[in-house]
DNA sequence: TCCTCAGGTTAGCGCTCGTTAACCGATTTC
DNA sequence: GAAATCGGTTAACGAGCGCTAACCTGAGGA
């Protein structure tokens, strides 16, 4: 074979393609033979790669959750020990960045990730769940410092409707977005403001 | 055959089991088989009330657009006319009051409605996003109305991403969310606010 | 030089799925 | 009372799918 890069970038290759496939026509909606047409060669020659289909989803799965959580990870304790005093503010703003990073890059990977979850089976959706709700539990415990009037289960739904407003650039898509840098910058202000308006409410009541 | 009703009601009954499963496993998911067997009937006897599978899904998904865009309009002549002079503060908080009905009365149907668009027949989906476009500009009107600072882009972008935030409901779904009530008050709080920071980092840039 | 083997190819199998055909009982209509 | 029609049934067809089998080629290593 060729080097250990050529090998792997194949495999990429071959999941970068099915990434986009999937999310434009569905998992169900992709035959082998286009995805493997995508790459320049034809059906089975994906299975010298991957066992099926169905690993295919899996690791694009998987792979997005865990790098959402180790992000998400390490940009908290980056934040953490950041000179500048920064303060849960600062550590709240850094999660968002990184998600609205992602969610701008990689569309079709967001895309997937809340749509073809229960394509699955059993064992890999549960790894993806754990992995998710890790994530989660990162956002709330740092949502929940920067607003301690927010009860836990409250700031968890909270942080559900902000994955959803920050994972909205798929949906309003293609031509005409604003420029990047500003769209960010809109997303960002608005995941604050819509957590600033929930512990405000929360402590209302 | 019966009275009219009855037959509209399988009618819509066959539609009601079809979006559930079609929002659980994907429209390509579920065979004719399955949704037959949750009216009580058996595959093929669908055919007597749809010309076939593809069109349960067209008329889903037009009828929950238009459903959307219908609501919508009427309350925006109905807030405009109040006596109470409201103003366009109250048909926002309409619009926003009317939108999480929707998405936490009818769970499966929001969730195909972002999910399966792709899967309709040319005409149909242009109807679906006509219906779609009509339904966010109405909302970007009001939008500009409460917060003139927004330019239309940015209002267009905001409007998408606060759909995102209120049709996440599915996703943190079934058992513990807090109940009904509270969670409709903490996403309009959240879908306010997040439109109020929009408007001010409009107004700073 | 020969062997191995990674990474392809094409042919085809078996299954599932949407849809149609043919038939049937009950209820309404003339 | 006959006829039509509504709403259902079962059988079966044809297409498309994921996947396997069998084969081939070209590059390295002993």
């Amino acid at each position: 074979m060729a080097t250990r890069t050529d090998a792997s970038t194949r495999r990429e290759q071959i999941l970068k393609e099915a990434a986009r496939l999937f999310a434009e026509r569905g998992f169900h909606g992709v035959g082998v033979d286009e995805i493997g047409a995508a790459v320049g060669i034809s059906g089975p020659g994906l299975y010298r790669h991957f066992p099926g289909k169905d690993a295919m989803l899996a690791e694009l799965l998987v792979g997005i959750s865990g790098q959402l959580l180790t992000g998400g990870r390490r940009r908290v304790a980056e934040a953490g020990t950041e000179s500048r005093g920064g303060g849960p503010g600062a550590v709240l703003d850094s999660l968002i960045e990184g998600h609205i990073d992602f969610a701008l890059d990689d569309r079709p990977l967001i895309t997937l990730h809340d749509r073809e979850l229960d394509r699955l089976r059993d064992s890999d959706r549960k790894m993806v769940r754990q992995l998710q709700r890790q994530y989660v539990e990162l956002w709330v415990e740092v949502v929940r410092e920067v607003h301690p009037e927010l009860a836990e289960p409250p700031a968890r739904a909270a942080v559900h409707a902000v994955f959803g407003l920050l994972n909205s650039t798929p949906h309003l898509s293609r031509p005409r977005l604003p420029n990047r840098a500003a769209t960010a910058t809109l997303l960002h202000a608005m995941a604050r403001g819509a957590f600033a308006s929930a512990a405000e409410a929360a402590a209302r009541a």
